[in-house]
DNA sequence: TGTCTATGTTGACGCTCATCAATACAGGTG
DNA sequence: CACCTGTATTGATGAGCGTCAACATAGACA
């Protein structure tokens, strides 16, 4: 249940984090750059794990229990799999709390993402 | 080298393209929903297909040759492999003028990734 | 016509991934 | 303690993917 920083995507700095690469649009995205910012794409690629973070992202408080947003048409075990991929991507932290366990977003590393997708001022 | 909407990621109404899906916090996507957008997100999942996109997006006057881009470390057939893909999932768009062919991002397909993941306005 | 360059396609190989059944673990309740 | 529920892990299986060498195709030019 560990929710350290297993793949860094986003880097510290003081308070808050910086995104790991600048916009797709800006410069070529050299391989170290492609290479961090490809698994977080790829853990969306997954039309199951999409389901479960949105329902993570759009559940009252920021947060759920896997109870809550486990009905995407998939085993108990593959629902798990999935979270966990979530997790190692940086995209949710989980955190046990008695009996259940609570999902959430981490929403600076959703930032960066919708950072990377930026388009240039005047199109 | 048919530009068709092999993948129909946005969908027109009279002018211009409407995101296909609400922000991933918005509300729990459906099925349908994820399966489409996922494609989206897969696409950009592969280091590979990352750089060759960012290579295009960021080139001069937002289209490039393929000779220009196919530096990045794998076979030339992988790079047409990959190019490939990002056609299919209505990322780029291509051009054959003379010897070379060129390819385009599409940014309408862009604007709509990045709305996906949007942050709900007073976090 | 033939030849050269640029790009796409085919077929095969190895690896990764999504999925499930079975099992294990954690915490609550009796 | 035993038992139940919620969640994670293990191990296996089949499908999909990234890669390359070999070949095919398209256009330019002589």
């Amino acid at each position: 249940m560990s929710n350290a920083k297993v793949l860094p995507l986003l880097e510290a700095d003081g308070q808050g984090v910086a995104p790991c690469c600048p916009p797709l649009t800006e410069r070529p995205m050299t391989a170290e750059e492609a290479e961090t910012a490809a698994r977080m794409f790829k853990a969306l690629g997954d039309p199951v794990r999409l389901r479960l973070f949105s329902a993570v992202a759009s559940h009252e408080g920021g947060e759920a229990c896997v109870c809550d947003i486990s009905d995407v048409g998939v085993s108990q075990p593959t629902v798990s799999h999935h979270l966990k991929k979530l997790r190692e991507a940086g995209l949710l932290t989980s955190e046990r709390r008695g009996t259940w366990v609570y999902y959430r977003v981490e929403p600076s590393v959703l930032a960066a993402m919708g950072k990377l997708l930026t388009m240039p001022a005047a199109a």
